[in-house]
DNA sequence: GACCAACTGTAACCCAGGTGACGTTCCGCC
DNA sequence: GGCGGAACGTCACCTGGGTTACAGTTGGTC
């Protein structure tokens, strides 16, 4: 719950979306933001902060929890460091929709909307680059739906395992936690993982996985 | 291609996002903007229009593609008169993201990225106002993402419904576009309406679908 | 170094839904 | 009033992935 300190300052410039604005503007943002810790599997706000506003992984990795009808959650999406998010979990007056949850000790630099509208006043871009931000996840998001709808299983798999690795060449994800995102069982994943596996494509190991020929993935997802 | 009209206007105005603004404002975007027709199967846009901006359904019908990997287009939703979505059609240099038909002789109104820049420099609301509608859009995207991944495909169908009726208790869609939306063959879908038919829940026309009972729905979605 | 929790591998059975193709009904247009 | 295209209803076959349940690994913790 600090303001951000002179290297983790750098480290934020660093992040594309910072990067992509006028120096000053995001000096203005960071400054006027909080860093918040997080350790393994906590929840990542509810202490009445504000619930709208901006979100920026700056260590750690946080899971994204969507609310499905009938009780049930599903985690979307997992946020490296570096990611950016445009939140609202309460909008129209609806449940929470989107829960956050740090999958490791993460930090994470919050920015509340009150203080963005403070910090558009000084910088007037700041409403540009947002709506940029939010047009980007609207992007992001739509990709998501198309996947979703058009793709059979195991496209999803790999078009999921492609979107994760980000060039690392390793996704850091749990089969059990794969299986949830893509919408299918456990088992299903770990068979076709062995498949893939089998013919060299990815390295399995202990949470993670290895993605030896992106191109190979590619090629499913396309069918 | 012409400004809207006295009577356009004020339809316009009643549209909630507009509605929900200064009226000035909301006055000054109107009269920025274009009115575009498009007789059934049109392609929105293409004729070197500016492609970032917003777009607002007065009349007809419009549906959203999706480009998913593999050369394939997900229909995502269909826009009803009222609707208004913030549009980004490229964005970080991609290819095409979101491809708009016209499902019947429509008049939507369009608003350029630049011209809802320069309204802004008289209003600055309007970026509040554009990032609100950004955000509630993605919360919409994100349930529908919640609901493809968690959901079972007749607990999908069922959510289909209940969002294309908006409370008018009839879905003007074909049971080929329902399938391509819930992601399953028409086949799947005819037999499913069949049922609902049967129990009473539905009444199935020509290219419509009746809603008679929308708890029964959403039972089915909530499982 | 021992323990526990989380994660990975696997099996037999079953049913939902995909495939591909066909005839029929409805709507709008000429 | 007839015609063409679009949307609906149905068929037989078959694959894919769900279900449930258990055993073997890995890694972190005390």
């Amino acid at each position: 719950m600090n303001p951000p300190d002179e290297d983790q300052r750098r480290s934020l410039m660093a992040i594309p979306w910072f990067a992509g604005q006028a120096p000053e503007q995001a000096a203005a943002l960071i400054k006027a933001g909080r860093l918040i810790r997080r350790g393994a599997g906590e929840w990542l706000h509810g202490e009445g902060d504000e619930e709208t506003g901006l979100l920026a992984v700056l260590e750690g990795r946080l899971k994204l929890y969507c609310q499905a009808p009938g009780e049930r959650e599903v985690m979307i999406a997992i946020m490296p460091p570096g990611a950016v998010m445009g939140q609202s979990a309460t909008f129209g007056g609806g449940p929470r929709l989107l829960t956050v949850i740090a999958a490791a000790d993460s930090i994470v630099f919050t920015l509340s909307d009150r203080a963005l509208r403070q910090a558009a006043a000084d910088h007037p871009g700041v409403w540009r680059d947002l709506a940029g931000l939010l047009y980007l996840q609207l992007s992001t998001i739509l990709q998501l739906v198309a996947v979703l709808t058009a793709l059979p299983p195991r496209a999803r798999l790999a078009a999921r395992l492609l979107q994760l690795e980000q060039n690392l060449g390793v996704a850091d994800v749990s089969q059990g936690d794969l299986a949830e995102m893509v919408g299918v069982t456990r088992k299903a994943i770990n068979g076709w993982l062995g498949e893939m596996a089998r013919k060299g494509w990815v390295r399995l190991g202990y949470g993670r996985v290895e993605i030896l020929k992106p191109a190979a993935l590619r090629g499913v997802v396309a069918g």
